[in-house]
DNA sequence: CTGAAAGCGCTTACAG
DNA sequence: CTGAAAGCGCTTACAG
């Protein structure tokens, strides 16, 4: 073994195992693929010989022949940045991890620009290199993922933006429900002046709980005008706060679309004095880490991500089994209490 | 297409190309692989019947073929809460997905328990899956990454836990000096009472910088004893702080082993009403988004890790390409000035 | 410069 | 229950 280059060891083969155990390799494939009609003794030897050789089947090899891959593609069509900076997304994986754990399947990252799929990732998903493909997000004027359907199964995680153009599987919440259940709270806490700090435009999931906002803070009379925009990242949650604050003076309530840009916005109003949750009280959405590991408790509408990612990846398994499981899951949100309202 | 179940296209093979382009496989095969051994107008009629019938090899028939998988493994031995909380690793990947950018190849997320690896991962990139691996961070006891070589290249992010164990390559800092560095700026600042947070002991990177602060604190003559070990997390940073606190009163200076520990640290100084940087000045380590993300800047010492990033990917694609790269590559720290000290 | 043919390491009807 | 054989879709010497 030279410094630079250790010697490699040579993968054994079917054939390899077949020899030592004194067997074909159509039974050698039989016992590594558990199959039922083996003689429990011929399942023993070959075992012995596997476990002696330290076999492991070639991967290429078998999808070939079979046309599967094991694999599944895990898309993320956000920033880098955005993606390791939101535990929403953290929670998520872990879900989908999860789900995936007692399966044969594995998980290949393809991080995606949002805007459009570039041509590396579109190769690799219409390659076969991935049985299925697990979308975490989905933006406004891509067809590509919503299309993707064609060609393998594709599991959403949240609704695509376009639902109506195409018959997507997708986990989601209610998100217009959740967003008039905090406003609403704010309500009953009798708060007058609500803004909102909503979401991208291009997405499903902000503009349903923006919608939320609105359903809640009309019925109650109040006014709908009150409303920033960030893009879920913390500094635009921030940025969202100042502007609000510069603009309208009066606010007593807030409603944020996720408790990241809920964290940049508590920032701004702590710096400029303003007490939370006397002055302005504040609910976010996601009930992620970010709700919990900032200087105050963020009261947020939850949304059990986790159970969302296990979800998604039991759709997936589902579907690549032959099944046909529900196409949508809506999951519920509740209101978790802290301290910013 | 049916609701559940959307029928599903048949990939065209290099034999249907080849038959659209009236030409043999070998040929098609050639062009695909931009050999320069065809004839002009032979490579434009087949790449039009490519385009034509939308063609896209397929990847494990490739990879039968030619032996290479055309993948590469991020080996991330970390408990996903910490991959994802950590914007330390969040730059390091956009760097190894900016380095893989113009190659051919896909990186393929393995995310492994910190112990031991699983049945499942090791299965995998001993399968043949990959043709690398990528390894983001190392901890003591594991002996499967360090000698993973012996199957396919292997890159580190941090020199692995016992180096002299295994020749490994790796992409590093020098730790140790970026400690010392770190601390003596505290040094100069004046402060006698120099507490560190260190990291894990079972990982180098935290151990070298341990020790670059009791090098730097000996020197000046200053106590060592003020060290608790935290766990990389904003909480552990936390804990930590409040431990220092209650143990001795007397800190006038502080090293943190991260940036993201150092936000923990700082957050408990403020709830105690201790001032940074008058009373306690902070520095911490990586130059991460956690070191500007906070209410204060941090002042911190900056480790490369994008460049990090991308330097590791471009020695597995040199290592790839049969190349003998640097063994190790050790880039430089500097220190950032910011507000905390 | 181009094609026929072997081979990569599996799976899977098909016989027996 | 087991084996011989074909086939999955490519690549790559080998001839020409």
């Amino acid at each position: 073994m030279t410094l630079h280059s250790p010697a490699r060891r040579v993968a054994p083969t079917l054939e390899a195992v077949a020899a030592e155990a004194g067997v074909s390799r159509s039974t050698v494939s039989r016992v590594v693929n558990g199959s039922e009609h083996v003689r429990p003794d011929v399942v023993t030897a070959v075992t012995a010989a596997i476990e002696r050789l330290n076999y492991v089947p070639n991967r290429a090899a078998r999808s070939l022949a079979n046309r599967q891959t094991m694999a599944i593609a895990l898309v993320v069509p956000e920033d880098t940045t955005r993606f390791f900076g939101d535990p929403f997304f953290s929670e998520i994986v872990q879900g989908i991890t999860q789900g995936l754990e007692d399966s044969d399947y594995v998980l290949n990252l393809q991080l995606a620009s949002p805007s459009a799929p570039s041509e590396k990732t579109i190769r690799y998903l219409l390659g076969g290199n991935v049985d299925g493909a697990i979308v975490v997000s989905h933006h406004s004027g891509d067809d590509f993922f919503t299309t993707l359907d064609a060609t393998i199964p594709v599991v959403f995680g949240g609704r695509p933006f376009h639902p109506e153009a195409h018959e997507n599987s997708f986990v989601d919440v209610d998100n217009r429900a959740g967003g008039a259940l905090g406003t609403q709270y704010l309500i009953d806490l009798g708060r007058r002046r609500i803004a909102t700090i909503a979401g991208p435009e291009n997405m499903q999931a902000p503009i349903d709980r923006h919608q939320g906002w609105i359903d809640a803070v009309t019925a109650a009379g109040l006014p709908t005008d009150l409303v920033v925009h960030g893009d879920f990242t913390l500094a635009s949650g921030a940025a969202a706060m100042r502007e609000l604050l510069d603009r309208s003076g009066e606010i007593d309530g807030l409603f944020v679309a996720s408790d990241l840009m809920a964290t940049g916005a508590i920032s701004v109003l702590r710096e400029r004095g303003i007490r939370v949750p006397e002055d302005v009280a504040v609910v976010g959405f996601d009930n992620s880490s970010a709700a919990t590991s900032g200087s105050i408790g963020i009261t947020t509408v939850h949304q059990p991500s986790r159970e969302m990612g296990v979800e998604m990846a039991r759709m997936m398994l589902a579907m690549l089994r032959g099944e046909h499981p529900e196409r949508e899951r809506v999951m519920p949100t509740r209101l978790v209490v802290r301290d910013s309202a």
